[in-house]
DNA sequence: AATTATAATGATAATGATTATTAAATGATA
DNA sequence: TATCATTTAATAATCATTATCATTATAATT
């Protein structure tokens, strides 16, 4: 934890940016957070929290900053908000979502998973991928037991 | 066109909706812009000019309509709006996109190429599909050619 | 056809996320 | 220390989208 701060320390001063107490707030609370899809407005919270001088613009201007140096990534699940997601260590490329349509919940899948069809993608149509965005929508797993269930106890009461 | 229109009117139809002169003109803007990826204001400006008495709400309200039906496809590329892709005849999926990080073009890809991928997720990770999002972020052709040529005459202009 | 109920529309106000502005604070530099 | 650039907090402004509501169109019923 304490060494992946470092490193987001370096690539800031690299690019010539400090780690402001306001920065290194707020990136402690990405990697508090790591599994999570927290919007700007949630972030600024748990940020709060521990900083509570922090204003809501500089949260913005923080998560604004870690997207173009490609610490975190912006990403819109279609509800109103953009959420940012902290990339892997090392990751080239950013990792994909299940999105239940039942419940909401998220899961993360780190696998690359398409580089067959990046291949394919970049013969056939001739562009250069540098990233992706690959978002599943569907039923999860606890969603599935859930309708298991209904469907079994429809059943029971019809058989009496 | 006519047919896909009578289609898209059986759809309301079958939902109890009807179609509505209103609707009726959004459904031709976005079937004469297929290929587009249209916000609201868009479709709005473009209904105006047949409809001018159309008023904004109601083509928001028409998306939305046509998006629970599944006609159109509500896609986010990050730029602040919303856009509105028509699906293609049939298709149970999206679509996918190729979206230009030096241009902004967007390209579509309406080949599946995922069905390896999904097989994969659905097995290992116990999620059912129902539908998809990706979109590649990269460097399209009409960029590629503009970079060699730059390129070039980069090197032209040391070799003197 | 007249009446009543329902759905849809247009105008516009309200909301809410994000961005811009500005004055003050901080930090580096000469 | 004086000077200049960066960053911040507070808050105003913007802009896409949604909610409200009075009016109109359409369908159902008498
Ligand atoms: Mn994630
Ligand atoms: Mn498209
Ligand atoms: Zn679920
Ligand atoms: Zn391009």
């Amino acid at each position: 934890m304490e060494n992946r701060l470092e490193k987001i320390k370096k690539q800031l001063h690299s690019s010539s940016y400090k780690l402001t107490p306001q920065r290194e707030a707020t990136v402690r609370v990405l990697l508090e957070h790591e599994e999570d899809h927290l919007s700007a407005e949630d972030v600024y919270l748990l940020v709060k929290e521990k900083a509570p001088e922090i204003g809501l613009a500089t949260v913005y201007r923080t998560l604004e900053l870690l997207t173009e140096l490609k610490v975190v990534d912006k990403i819109n699940f279609g509800d109103g908000v953009s959420r940012y997601d902290l990339r892997k260590e090392g990751a080239t490329h950013f990792h994909h979502h299940l999105v239940c349509i039942e419940c909401g919940s998220v899961e993360e899948i780190q696998e690359d998973l398409l580089e067959d069809v990046e291949k394919i993608v970049e013969e056939r149509w001739h562009f250069i991928i540098k990233d992706h965005r690959l978002t599943f929508h569907g039923v999860c797993r606890n969603c599935q037991k859930k309708q298991n269930k209904l469907v079994k106890s429809e059943q029971s009461s019809v058989e009496k």
